[in-house]
DNA sequence: TAGATTGTTAATCGATTAACAATC
DNA sequence: TAGATTGTTAATCGATTAACAATC
């Protein structure tokens, strides 16, 4: 049986574990599907429903353990492991993901780097040694690496994409603004924050 | 009669748009729901339907006049005017963010860059002098800005994003892995990496 | 015990898809 | 004309919510 998941249920799950880790940072230890679903803007039945898709976490009457939820949700997600994860572009976008110190525990670091541009191989972003994109397939196939964000402009991103996947990566989290098109077996989401901006404008007068 | 159209449908309207630009800028003067769709992997009902809350934009047999399409697309979401947008915390993520080039020509332009640090306070990020956090108020006030973007520790987000409301702002797109609780007349958008990337491990062995 | 909260079922609500007449 | 594609209606599908028995 393939996991017969909705993947609307998955996409909160992320969201819920971070609330948790801040919860359990606050100091509390345990929560209730009311109080996670007012932080949230949630409804409480929601976060119950998605949560029994997994099993049962919480007890009657008391709720939910925050660190054993927290736990169960990394298990489930697939987090409690740390992933490597490749990095392509250096320039001005690459450059800010590859300072960015929000990766650690919370399940990724960033292995590699990668550029085109001959006058940035060889250079540093911060530990990070810059490589070419010839060596992408031979490093990332010897490291198995899986997760990829790209951050390269538009017009190149389609191309490094399929070579990534020609790589074996199976997830890609695309700061380029243009869609990917990608195989069934292929993840993509996508970060541009225009896009972020112009789904609030409407709102505004 | 308040708007009745669905969040869902407002929400993919950028994505059109952005599909819409990059063919206008491969030198394509009609598409079809039939290949917008097969590009952005969505039906093309889907987009026929999203489209037809707002108007007949196309014609029986020929599709969509691009030009036409995206002009209607940016007058329906509001960004034909070009939006001043402030920016709180000069940090490793508001550096990035103030340096970012990819706001230009898709309707947001920073406006003004705020810290509360006082060694950061007078210094520059690229144009950007940073103004202490203290003179948010009025400058936000005073400038009329309806947007911010939120690039602070995830401890001082609400209380950034109180002072912002505050102040007058209607739409925060917020980089503090936190969540936020605003009026329903606020409207946030989140960007954080991390949650991108762990909606992906679940479906990776 | 009394109060609280879960996990789950059934009902409701809303979104997507299929299909097609209209028409370019 | 014949072929293509829209806009829209009705059917399907799926997700959210309400409600409550179980039980801590």
């Amino acid at each position: 049986m393939p996991s017969s998941i909705p993947d609307i249920v998955i996409s909160r799950l992320p969201v819920y574990l971070r609330a948790l880790e801040r919860l359990s940072q606050e100091g509390q230890e345990v929560t209730s599907s009311h109080e996670l679903g007012k932080r949230l803007g949630i409804s409480s039945a929601q976060i119950r429903k998605d949560l029994s898709h997994f099993g049962g976490f919480g007890k009657q009457g008391t709720g939910y353990r925050i660190a054993y939820l927290r736990e169960q949700l990394r298990q489930v997600l697939n987090v409690e492991r740390d992933w490597e994860v490749a990095l392509i572009g250096a320039g001005d976008l690459g450059n800010a993901v590859a300072r960015y110190r929000g990766f650690s525990n919370r399940g990724f670091h960033i292995a590699c780097v990668f550029d085109s541009a001959p006058d940035k191989v060889g250079k540093s972003i911060g530990e990070f040694l810059i490589l070419p994109l010839d060596n992408l397939h031979t490093v990332i196939t010897e490291r198995g690496i899986k997760i990829a964000m790209v951050a390269v402009p538009a017009e190149a991103a389609q191309s490094v994409a399929d070579t990534l996947i020609a790589a074996g990566v199976r997830a890609i989290l695309n700061y380029a603004p243009i869609n990917l098109n990608v195989p069934d077996n292929v993840h993509v989401q996508y970060i541009d924050p225009v896009i972020h901006l112009q789904r609030m404008t409407y709102y505004l007068d």
